[in-house]
RNA sequence: GGGUCUAUAGCCAAGUGGUAAGGCAUGGGACUGCAACUCCCUGAUGCGUUGGUUCAAAUCCGACUAGGCCCUCCA
């Protein structure tokens, strides 16, 4: 399968550190406030990447932080006056609770800066034992333009980054352009440091994470494109100087979810909630309105394209009520390890999930006609369907009859049959009721 | 100013050199005890503009135009 690697702006054929086992790492979310559906955009593509890399039989090991420790996580504590610990366990439950309702939990790992500060510590360190940071009034800094390479992740040159710098005004900085990894603090909680009191820089957790779960290198990282620089630029620049190596083989970032033309941010205030969300619609929608789109391109988000995905998600939803009718009639099974090459030549390129929901309706179409003519082979193309559904993360109710069930249904289809229509009303209400129609 | 991505019907969108997938919406039919569901038909002589390469370009190259994102916390 190719991927489009961010790191050399080109399609790579994937090939894992250790055959048949990826490791990936995404950034999550810094917990000082809800997440809105922009925010699910990564969630929900790097589950999906996780799932199919599983359907594909990898051993898949996915981890993804919690940056608990930030100013603004301080701030929202002063300005609730609670501590920051529970700013962080508020958010962090919420976060859970919204990964559970959009059925994206697999995370392997969830690391959090407050359980590994020894280790950034141990790392800050590390970089300065080797000259690639440098501690300044209990600031350190780590010195970028040691960094032959620097920005080769986003194509940025030094020169007119430099160029392109804001002047800071009283700066301790050596250079502009470098950046802190443990910055002086008395906002707040502050952590001792062997520099002093202070809150270690976003920068840094990510590489120490990936250094502590993952012996320091990676298959995947993946990440909003708007993560690309500096963030991502500079977990490189730190992994280089420690370990002389990059840190990941591939660079997969998503685009934005953006509402008339503009992207969805806290700061525009044109955001949607993912726990608000998901009380209107559903899971299924948000994940088919992401789908319809690549992930690496921006997505409009529109009530239009709701429409869309809401219409969709019925008729995938309609077509396999009906092939689970047939086959609890018939005590048939639903093979959820079928294989299907069409989706999987859509999907190894660079996992084309526009493509797949494409595909995806004319299995549908196809179920609908074979459910009509009750054709056996239906039960092959809703197995197709559901074992797509699952890897995009799509649910549906496929549950089986028991006998009682199966016996209303008869009654039904007898009642209509001898257009007894009242009786027939009654029960086709009664199934209605039991979510079997 | 620098970097980067994008531009296909009313809307979403596929397409990576061989003559424009799929879906939604619209309109017209069929099926049906009533519903729901479903099915069939209905659209771009053209893919931002403009040069070029080629027997052949939405697809490759150049220029231009418009927009998004990054360069500052950001998914």
């Amino acid at each position: 399968m190719v991927i489009y690697n961010s790191l050399t702006d080109q399609k790579e054929e994937f090939k894992p550190i250790n055959e048949k086992k990826v490791s990936m790492y995404v950034c999550g979310p810094t917990v000082y406030n809800y997440v809105h559906i922009g925010n699910m955009r990564p969630v929900i593509t790097f589950d999906m990447v996780y799932k199919y890399f599983k359907y594909l039989g990898y051993e898949v090991t996915y981890a993804s932080n919690f940056t608990d420790v930030n100013y603004k996580i301080t701030k929202a504590a002063i300005d609730n006056n609670i501590t920051e610990r529970e700013v962080a366990d508020k958010y962090i439950k919420a976060y859970l609770e919204d990964l559970a309702r959009y059925n994206c939990a697999n995370i392997d790992y969830r690391p959090r800066v407050i359980d590994n500060l020894d280790n950034i510590f141990d790392f800050i360190s590390k970089l300065i034992e080797k000259d690639y940071a440098y501690v300044v009034d209990g600031d350190v800094y780590f010195r970028v333009k040691k960094i032959k390479d620097y920005g080769i992740l986003s194509n940025q040159n030094i020169l007119e980054l430099e160029s392109g710098a804001r002047v800071e005004v009283d700066d301790k900085k050596e250079d502009a352009l470098d950046f802190a990894l443990w910055r002086k603090s008395d906002e707040g909680e502050v952590f001792k440091s062997p520099w002093g009191y202070g809150i270690p820089g976003w920068h840094t957790e990510c590489v120490v994470m990936i250094d502590g779960i993952f012996n320091g290198k990676i298959d995947i990282h993946g990440g909003g494109i708007d993560l690309k620089f500096p963030h991502h630029e500079n977990e490189i620049a730190q992994c280089m100087a420690l370990h002389n190596h990059h840190l990941a083989n591939y660079w997969m970032h998503n685009g934005h979810i953006n509402v008339d033309g503009e992207k969805m941010s806290k700061s525009l205030n044109n955001f949607i909630l993912a726990k608000d969300f998901i009380k209107e619609y559903s899971a299924n929608v948000i994940k088919i309105s992401i789908f319809k789109s690549h992930y690496r391109f921006p997505l409009n988000f529109t009530s239009e394209l709701l429409e869309d995905s809401i219409n969709i998600d019925n008729k995938i939803s309609n077509a396999l009520k009906g092939a689970n009718i047939y086959r609890n009639l018939n005590g048939l099974e639903f093979d959820f390890n079928i294989k299907d090459d069409i989706f999987e030549k859509y999907m190894n390129d660079d996992f084309n999930t526009p493509n797949v929901i494409s595909y995806l309706l004319e299995l549908v179409k196809k179920l609908n006609g074979l459910v009509r003519e009750n054709n056996k082979d239906l039960i092959k193309v809703a197995s197709s369907i559901l074992v797509i559904s699952d890897v995009l993360g799509l649910t549906y109710n496929i549950d089986k009859w028991n006998d009682e069930d199966i016996l209303l249904y008869r009654e039904w289809l007898e009642a209509r049959e001898n257009k007894d229509f009242e009786k027939a009303d009654l029960l086709r209400s009664k199934l209605s009721n039991k979510n079997l129609l």
